[in-house]
RNA sequence: GGCCCAUUGGUCAAGUGGUUAAGACAUCGCCCUUUCACGGCGGUAACAGGGGUUCGAAUCCCCUAUGGGUCACCA
């Protein structure tokens, strides 16, 4: 057989070779020894979901910890499931979690010098690469029809066989020129498969950066590399962009696990070396008591979009994803707390090979212990972007009260005991909203030992004792004498000691006072919030309750 | 079904032949306290099961179970 014969009529147009890409187009990158080049390859469904976040920042850090290259690299081999905006979403997304690319598909257009970053617009490398494996007589063109493939597989399946093309089923495997040039002279469509000389009983070893080292059978399909509209399958593609774009380290998700033995035959037959492959585990969530992977479908979660509407901040979000991706995050931050994230030592073989579950509860918790780190001036700058996105309404109260909201926002924060109030925006504007009178709303009961007569009384008298300009003191030493006055302990351990002698304790007036104010009965220092309030505000309060 | 991957408290997890099996979140109790939050102290709670190997196994091997992935001209 005259595989180079074959290669020309095949591919007629194509005259550049693979050297002419590796040595003139995309020659080694020269970069310093131990850097990384790691490239995000999603595909444009316009879909991006917390487990994109997950690898893609695994990638990142990878890249920009060794002085790498970090590349976005758009999978648009599937026409039909294409988006429009797609790719916007991406980059938009991915930057509002702060991962920045080096080079790839950006919004204005691409940067960097080993493109084109689409896929789509890479044909003619593909089909350079995918010709030279027919002149080596390792790929041939297929003409089967599905009919003819699906009838293929009912006998493999009636015969208890591995399903798939491969050795005697591969019919096409050794068409003759002559019968090549009939099918070619007729127009019938065809795809360019991989001849696969692996015997399905050998197995072979790879070492994943973050599984250790693993074994499987070795691939034996004649997998197709090209489909009939010229563009490669995913595993076509993989190998060779990521050979000519010189990425070392792949990183992607678990389920790409069982075609690695396609990638390293692929990789081996064409003389490249392999990247570091690291395999990503899964993200789960407990449902109905069993553990399963978080589905686009059944979980908002796991889209972008619902911590972006909820208003979690970015940096809570990657503080949350570095401790599931390093074990020993947690505790380094303990030891460095204010410390950037990025001075982490982030090391691949610190990452779970078990899917994690992902946990809300945690997620709350490091986004408090992130937001009392960030000013308040911030918070109020992101509280308020996040509004004109999402809570249009709360935009105009935001800004006419800029100064009482920073100051709401930072009640109790600048102590060696901060409060830990807030967590993400949705939550932080419910926690200030009492402030505003047209969200003011009495939510909480007075305690069970005052009605309402008897809280009017104590409103009455705190009101007219009323005086703007005490300090924290004084004025709760005017409250510890109406507590007195009505009935109640000035001091909540006399209570204690003799419940039966008083009606309740000062806390209980306080309380009420709580909720005629902020409409609840839990909120920081009362004082504190009337201060910022002002005094109108507060008398209008309690005199609408008498 | 074949093949591959995984399995330590409710959750994330440390642990790589000898540990009283860490820590964090959650939970419960106590303390602090005018509420809440913060903080402090303490408690409950785990090596999926069964066989080996070994003086000794969470750690090594085998089997079983469970969960996950994959078997396309999708990625």
């Amino acid at each position: 057989m005259d595989y180079k014969k074959l290669a020309d009529m095949l591919f007629p147009n194509i005259t550049k070779t693979i050297s002419y890409y590796e040595e003139t187009l995309f020659p080694d990158r020269g970069l310093p020894d131990g850097a990384k080049v790691t490239r995000l390859a999603p595909s444009p469904t316009g879909f991006i979901h917390l487990g994109n976040l997950y690898g893609a920042f695994v990638d990142e850090r990878l890249a920009h910890q060794s002085n790498g290259v970090f590349i976005l690299r758009i999978e648009d081999t599937d026409e039909k499931r294409k988006v429009e905006g797609a790719v916007e979403t991406i980059i938009n997304s991915l930057e509002f979690f702060d991962l920045r690319f080096d080079e790839g598909a950006g919004i204005n257009g691409e940067t960097g010098n080993y493109g084109p970053y689409f896929q789509s617009n890479r044909a003619e490398i593909y089909q350079t690469v995918a010709k030279h494996l027919i002149e080596m007589g390792r790929a041939y063109p297929c003409f089967c029809s599905e009919e003819e493939l699906s009838k293929i597989r009912e006998q493999q399946i009636a015969e208890n066989v591995n399903t798939g093309y491969y050795g005697k089923w591969a019919v096409d495997r050794d068409l003759t020129l002559e019968e090549v040039k009939k099918h070619l002279d007729n127009n019938d469509s065809f795809v360019i498969r991989f001849k696969s000389m692996g015997n399905p009983e050998d197995t072979f070893e790879i070492d994943d950066a973050i599984r250790g080292r693993i074994s499987s059978p070795v691939n034996f399909q004649d997998i197709v590399l090209l489909k009939a509209n010229g563009i490669p399958t995913y595993h076509f593609a993989h190998v060779v962009d990521d050979h000519l774009m010189r990425v070392t380290h792949v990183v992607r998700g678990e389920e790409w696990l069982s075609t690695l033995p396609i990638h390293y035959e692929l990789f081996t037959t064409l003389g490249w070396d392999l990247p570091v492959y690291c395999h990503t585990a899964h993200l789960m969530k407990m449902d109905n008591g069993v553990k399963r992977k978080l589905s686009k479908r059944k979980d908002p979660e796991l889209g972008l979009e619902y911590y972006m509407q909820l208003g979690y901040h970015p940096a809570a979000v990657r503080e949350y994803l570095m401790t599931i991706l390093n074990s020993n995050f947690e505790e380094w931050r303990i030891q460095n707390p204010d410390s950037s994230i990025d001075d982490f030592p982030f090391t691949l073989d610190k990452m779970s090979n078990s899917g994690a579950l992902f946990d809300l509860n945690k997620l709350n918790d490091v986004s408090k212990n992130v937001l009392v780190k960030i000013p308040a001036t911030e918070i109020y700058d992101f509280l308020l972007n996040w509004a004109k996105e999402y809570k249009k309404e709360i935009v105009n109260p935001l800004t006419e009260h800029k100064d009482a909201v920073i100051k709401l926002l930072d009640v109790g924060r600048n102590s060696d005991k901060p409060r830990k109030d807030l967590i993400y925006c949705e939550q932080i504007f419910d926690f200030i909203s009492y402030y505003f009178d047209e969200y003011f709303k009495i939510v909480d009961n007075y305690p069970e030992n005052i009605d309402d007569q008897e809280a009017k009384k104590l409103l009455k008298a705190y009101l007219e004792t009323y005086n703007h300009s005490d300090d924290q003191n004084q004025w709760f030493e005017k409250i510890r004498v109406i507590a007195a006055e009505n009935g109640y302990a000035a001091k909540p351990k006399d209570y204690k000691k003799n419940p039966e002698m008083y009606k309740g304790h000062v806390g209980d007036v306080s309380t009420v006072i709580r909720i005629a104010i902020m409409g609840r009965s839990t909120s920081p220092d009362i004082w504190e919030l009337q201060q910022i309030m002002g005094e109108e505000k507060v008398r209008n309060r309690i005199q609408s309750l008498i």
